[in-house]
DNA sequence: GCCAGCATTTTGACAGTGTCAAGATTGATT
DNA sequence: AATCAATCTTGACACTGTCAAAATGCTGGC
């Protein structure tokens, strides 16, 4: 169909090209510096040097573009997460690299995972379509990874949604108080999880 | 007395009396309902029939007035505190008290607790003095418990910080998983967290 | 009584913000 | 080349936090 894929100039032109993309990974970044409280969309179209409102033509509104950034975010967790089940190692291992790997993950993009784990979007406003499947996509596999290592006898406990809802929230709760700065300790997210494996392991003997 | 310019109600006063206080309980009323994210000062003033900023004589600024109602939440949760520690009962009763008080706590006083624990005031930007101390001691005085609790054998492990730390991790997230409205599940806080118990007590065997 | 001084509250103003409606620009299709 | 739809900009509005200056009412001393 294409018939010819000009040269496309990053330089100021009317028709940006990409501006979706553009939009997106600017405003990551600005969460990533200065926070989701204070990114504006002003600010925002500002930094790609755009109009104030141009953004509107791809995002229904700020919710909307937050939401599309943690849809991203699901998306990135999800790679992660399918790389680790491939690699040759025992469950026990994977158990283990799948908790770190929730810890590094939180603690490297503390603004993305609140967007895909806080309250901004889940629960008043309105969480689009697209963010709330993937979401329950991510959660689903998340209890249903639990109840496989639950039934070989790797974690503990007899019920698996429980176990799973559990493992989860000690992650989550671990991860933002690290996040959120209650834990000024300089020890490391993944240190404190890892001394919490005895209690999440069925004892070896 | 205002006796003719009387667009105001008669028991107005120009004078509030404690506008502090008032200002206080209309906030928390408002964000209990709303949310804290749409507390405008300006709504708050309407509210109390003050004008604009009428409240700025008693908070420096809008941060301020946000911290002073989490300190009132952290007076109100260490007087729970010590009613439970009071309490005639098994030192495994009050652990177990002390667990279904904490996510009673989170659960029914969502907004004031993400103002406790949360990021708004926490990470980024300056945190009132007061808050900051009966913060810390807060924090302190659950380690505290926590420690002693490992001494006479009831809870787990042998590192008392980190065992606090990851305890209170749990008690966090589960609470703010449902706060968020992320287990959208009927079950109530209380009842994942009982089931909990098991992997934070020493097994009775 | 009254006036000064003080604490308290209000008005005016300004820079930001999100967002809608209407207009301007451009690349592609006929 | 003319048209059209996609894309972007301008104008406008209501709302926000916050500062400076003014207004108001209370409380002491005379």
């Amino acid at each position: 169909m294409t018939t010819s894929t000009s040269t496309r100039k990053p330089s100021a032109k009317y028709h940006h090209g990409n501006l979706r993309q553009t939009l997106l990974a600017a405003a990551k970044q600005l969460i990533a510096v200065d926070g989701i409280e204070s990114l504006s969309l002003r600010k925002l179209a500002d930094k790609v040097g755009v109009s104030r409102t141009a953004a509107y033509h791809y995002f229904d509104d700020k919710n909307d573009l937050l939401c599309a950034i943690a849809s991203d975010g699901f998306r990135q967790w999800q790679q992660l997460l399918k790389q680790n089940e491939k690699k040759n190692q025992t469950e026990r291992q994977k158990f283990e690299q799948y908790i770190v790997n929730y810890m590094v993950f939180a603690t490297h993009h503390p603004e993305e995972y609140e967007l895909m784990f806080g309250r901004c979007i889940w629960k008043q406003s309105q969480c689009t379509v697209e963010l709330q499947t993937i979401a329950h996509n991510t959660f689903q596999h998340q209890v249903d990874m639990m109840e496989y290592w639950q039934t070989i006898g790797l974690v503990r406990g007899d019920n698996p949604l429980r176990t799973a809802q559990i493992i989860w929230g000690t992650l989550h709760g671990i991860a933002k108080l690290f996040i959120d700065g209650v834990y000024v300790d300089d020890t490391r997210a993944e240190e404190i999880v890892k001394s919490a494996l005895p209690m999440f392991l069925v004892p070896k003997d």
